[in-house]
DNA sequence: CAGTTGACGGCCC
DNA sequence: GGGGCCGCCAACT
């Protein structure tokens, strides 16, 4: 619960334009092995308004499968949207878009 | 009320 | 270098 309010806290600082990774999402939240509650936070995603969830993909850098949250691959034109390169499969070229904050984070626990 | 699973990732073998 | 197992919190059955 308060561990969601970190998640969404994170999640709503991700800037546009940029993507971030579920483990790099749970990294700043502060603990690293919160990957898997990061992906439930986000499911349930209480204020998918002001909490951008379609910038959040997995560690190859690929939109989740069950990501139809407002119907088919509409993430992917949200991601388009904020000038971000995503393939027909729904690929993000990490190198080029993936958030730089928290990377040259190590450990946090 | 208790067990299992889930938008994943890291570490061990 | 590849495959398998474990972990963390909350919701669902």
């Amino acid at each position: 619960m308060n561990s969601f309010r970190l998640i969404y806290d994170v999640v709503k600082r991700i800037p546009r334009g940029k993507v971030a990774t579920y483990g790099q999402v749970a990294r700043l939240a502060g603990n690293r092995r919160w990957s898997r509650v990061v992906g439930f936070a986000l499911h349930v995603n209480p204020d998918e308004e002001n909490i951008p969830c379609y910038r959040v993909v997995n560690r190859e850098g690929r939109v989740s499968e069950a990501f139809a949250f407002g119907g088919g691959n509409r993430q992917i034109e949200l991601l388009r949207a904020d000038g971000i390169e995503v393939s027909d499969e729904g690929i993000v070229n990490l190198e080029k878009f993936q958030w730089e904050e928290g990377l040259y984070l190590y450990e946090m626990e």
